[in-house]
Order: C-alpha cells, then sequence, then structure tokens
DNA sequence: GGGTCGTTTCGGCCCCCGCCGAACTGTGCC
DNA sequence: GGCACAGTTCGGCGGGGGCCGAAACGACCC
C-alpha cells in the first residue's frame, strides 16, 4: 500500500467530508483501545480484574460517577465484548467476558504502570495502606500476584516443580507434587491456542513475575477452597491465613510476606 | 475501598470541578488506551508493526492525514513510551520502541479482530487485494504469520522440532536442527521476564497460533538473509521467492501458499 | 398498595481533542 | 545564495463524548 502523494484540494470547509480512512489498519485496534481509554471505564475494568461480578450500583460509587453514568458505560464495554453481564432481580452483574480478557487487561496494566515513565506516587493515605496491602498479596483475576505470587512462583521454580528451560513448563516432579497435594489441572487439550498451562504474568508492583495460567488459576482456586487465604474487602487484595502460613511453609518454604 | 454513597450537592454549574477520581485504578491504564484510541495513531501503530522505521511524512501520507497532524501524533506517541525516534537530517525516523510493544499490539489487535463482533468485511478492492496478500505471508513485528506463519510453526510442531507439553519449548532435535542450518538463537539470559525463546502467537486472519519470540525472530531474519522470503511494497506482506520454495519443501516439507 | 432501591433513558451542557492551513525552522541540493 | 522539501508550531474550528439531574421503570419488601 504505498503511501500516495497528499493531494489536498481545498474544499468548502462546511461541507460534509468524505469518510476519512479506507482503513490502512487500526481501525479495529482503535475501537477496542477506545473502550479502555476513559478513566471511569478503566477503573471499572480494573476493579473487575479482582475476577468477580459486581453490580452496576457498587461500580458506580466505586468509580464515584453517577449511576445513569456507570449504566451507559457498561453498556459499551459489554457491546464491545469486554464484559459479560447476568441480570438478577433488580440488579445487574457484571464481570470480564473471558479470561483472555483479563489476559489483555493485565498485559496493558503492566505495561501502562512500567513501561510508562516515571512511576507515580499514591495521593492519600487511604490510598497508600490499599496500595500496601495489595503489594502483599492480590488476585490477578484468577491466580495470585503481588510480593506473595512471586514468592510462590519463585518457590516452584526453586524446587524444580517448574522449569524454565526455554519456556515455562510444570515438570515431572512438578506433576507428583500437585497430585500428592491432591491439586488439579485441567485436561490438557491438544490444540494449541488453548489456555497455557503456566503463564508469565509481569507483575505491576514487584515487576517481577509470577504464574498465571491455569496451574495459577489451580494454585489460587486451591488456597482459597483450603482457606489458606482469604479476601480482605472489597478490592483485590488478600490476607494469608494462619493455616495459609503453615501450608506455604511446610508444602514450599515460603514465608508469608 | 468500600464504596461510598454519593452525595452530590448540586454546585454552581460554572465552578472548577474538584478532581473526580482519587484514582481507583485505571487511569494509567486509561491514558496508555487513550494513545491508542484515535484511529490515525492506530494505523501510525499498526503500520509499524511491520517491524520497520517509517518517517513521519511516510505515515502521514499511509494514514490520509495532514503532515502537522501526522508530527502531533507522533510525539504523543513517543511520549507515551509507545514508539521510539531517531532523527537523520531532515528525516524523522519512528519505530516501535520494543518488542514488548509490538507484543502489546498484536495481542489488542488479535483480540479486536476476532474477539470484537462480527467479522468486518473489506471496503474495496484494493483493500481486499492487500489483505489477501497479508494472508498469504506477512510480517508480525519481527517474525512470520499469515498462513507460511502458520505452516511453518505446524511443521516445526510435527517434526519434534518444538513440543508443545505444557508451554512451548525448543526441543533438543531442535536445537540441533538449528545449529545445522546456522541459525542462531540468542545465547539464553537465565531471567525470568526476559524475552521467551517461543512464544505463542494468534494470528487474526487464521486464528491459529504461529511462532514469535526470539525463535520466531531468528526464522525470520535468517530467511530475509537468505532471502527465502521479500517484502511486498511497504506493508506487511511478504512474497516466498523460489529459493525460499524449495528451503520450505526440503528443510520443513511445507509447500509455500 | 405504597415506599425504597437499583437501573435505565433522555436532554443538555461543556470540555477535550483531532483536524487543517499558514507560517516558520532547519536540512540538503544546485 | 536560492530553492525544495521534511517537519514543527500555532490558532481556530467543529464534533464527539462524558457528565449530570430528572424522570420513568421494575423488582423487592413491608
Amino acid at each position: 500500500m504505498p503511501p500516495t502523494p497528499s493531494t489536498h484540494p481545498t474544499r468548502p470547509t462546511l461541507q460534509p467530508r468524505p469518510p476519512r480512512h479506507s482503513d490502512h489498519g487500526g481501525t479495529a485496534l482503535a475501537a477496542l483501545a477506545a473502550l479502555l481509554a476513559d478513566p471511569t471505564r478503566a477503573a471499572f475494568c480494573s476493579a473487575l480484574l479482582d475476577g468477580r461480578a459486581w453490580t452496576a450500583g457498587e461500580l458506580a460509587r466505586h468509580a464515584r460517577v453517577a449511576p445513569s453514568t456507570a449504566s451507559e458505560h457498561l453498556s459499551r464495554l459489554i457491546a464491545g465484548g469486554l464484559l459479560a453481564e447476568e441480570r438478577q432481580g433488580r440488579h445487574r452483574y457484571v464481570r470480564l467476558a473471558s479470561p483472555a480478557v483479563a489476559t489483555l487487561l493485565e498485559d496493558l496494566t503492566s505495561f501502562a504502570e512500567s513501561g510508562g515513565s516515571g512511576t507515580s506516587t499514591p495521593r492519600s493515605l487511604g490510598e497508600a495502606t490499599r496500595l500496601s496491602a495489595e503489594a502483599r498479596a492480590r488476585t490477578c483475576y484468577d491466580h495470585l500476584a503481588g510480593r506473595l505470587g512471586v514468592a510462590v512462583a519463585d518457590a516452584l521454580l526453586a524446587r524444580g516443580l517448574v522449569a524454565d528451560e526455554a519456556g515455562l513448563a510444570v515438570t515431572e516432579r512438578g506433576r507428583e507434587w500437585l497430585a500428592a497435594q491432591a491439586i488439579e489441572l485441567p485436561p490438557r487439550s491438544g490444540r494449541r491456542g488453548a489456555r497455557p498451562v503456566v503463564r508469565s504474568c509481569l507483575d505491576w508492583t514487584e515487576r517481577r513475575s509470577h504464574l498465571g495460567g491455569a496451574l495459577g488459576a489451580a494454585l489460587f482456586r486451591t488456597a482459597l477452597d483450603r482457606a489458606w487465604v482469604e479476601r480482605i474487602g472489597s478490592g483485590r487484595a488478600l490476607r494469608v491465613t494462619p493455616d495459609g502460613g503453615r501450608a506455604l511453609r511446610e508444602l514450599l518454604g515460603v514465608e508469608a510476606p
């Protein structure tokens, strides 16, 4: 598509313009990005990265906008395929449409927080404590992140349960260990392009990788089921329970952060 | 961070408003997305996904905007860390700032083209032929994509040069094969978070994975160096040369698409 | 039935931002 | 020096879109 010389005959100014682009790539990209380009919509998505379903009103209060505003934003996000909704009585529950959306958001956030110029500092005490709690341990859609997530990832690697030989993979020892702990991985579908078992996910507080993918999700689910961790408040922050501290120490040699 | 009830005392309308958000997550995300939310800027990035450096004027003509408009867009993209510039005489060359940016753009584009609602149909004959050429073989920043990219990825897997055991990895046989072809992989840095050797990259025309990462880049570089493929025009489309057709058949049993 | 509450639709305001042309700077080439 | 060309800066225009409040709708609970 060789660039053509720009011939811009001066047109009467108020005439309806002919379509600008014959689309030289990027309109779909722009449309998707536009969904996330608004601070309020971005805040919605960011909140939903905790992996749970929120009601429209909760999101509105969270982002400090009027319910009417939130309603419109949600409709756009759903129409764009980023969110899925579920109506229950007079409530409208929304959640991220798929793990793929979560991955996309994580990647974008990670790049935005670290790749983009300087590190920003928190603006209020409340925000600082929230950030500190989240830095210690939090969810990343459906797996662990924060210092806890990084520590677990490090331990799995150090003990040879996961290997980093030209791509992350669960080792034979890792498979045995998982079986011994009765942690189940979903059966591996032969299809390439399916969800990877182990996915490295860059953490924006630690600037280190932790484990996503099916393994990360299975570990987190197990940890929640066995009450090793529990959620704090309505955000993404987590607390390690006494039982959890013991389990981490005995199974992986990890001290809860 | 419990949502607080919205108390919105009616204020005199023209008064400067207090800052809306105390940032409940997402402003950095929104700022990054805003860079890509404009069709012109998105077109720039999409064009730059061919991995080469373009001048400001080339991009302006490509996207059909005035040079002044392009100049402003480029400054914003550079300030946002998405592009890098290099001045040469009276030319301003820009390219994607890093492979990480390319990955991000690929992921977004892939999601936007497939995940978002229906498949769009090309609007003109020129666009259709361009799309057809790109579907056959094209670059994806620094590696192969399109039917050719998918075919090569399939062949590598079928011949056991790359394995998909819980994460893609180059096999021992693969390493030998690469050495025999004198294709060099960059030395593996022990650091997790460094560029993965093999990365699965979803293709928006084929809806199939092809190979990115350092291996994908090395293969593509080799193919260009040995004139197995050459670029068509200024876009991302590629042509397989006769030499290239022979090499693909003999080395991998792949028929050029 | 009446009150409350979560959500939606609508109208209107205002700001942001992408666009251009014109004028200017600076480089390269005769 | 003079011309051509790449890029930048600036002023101004116009439209899109985010925001709100008011009003309507429907679910739920007395």
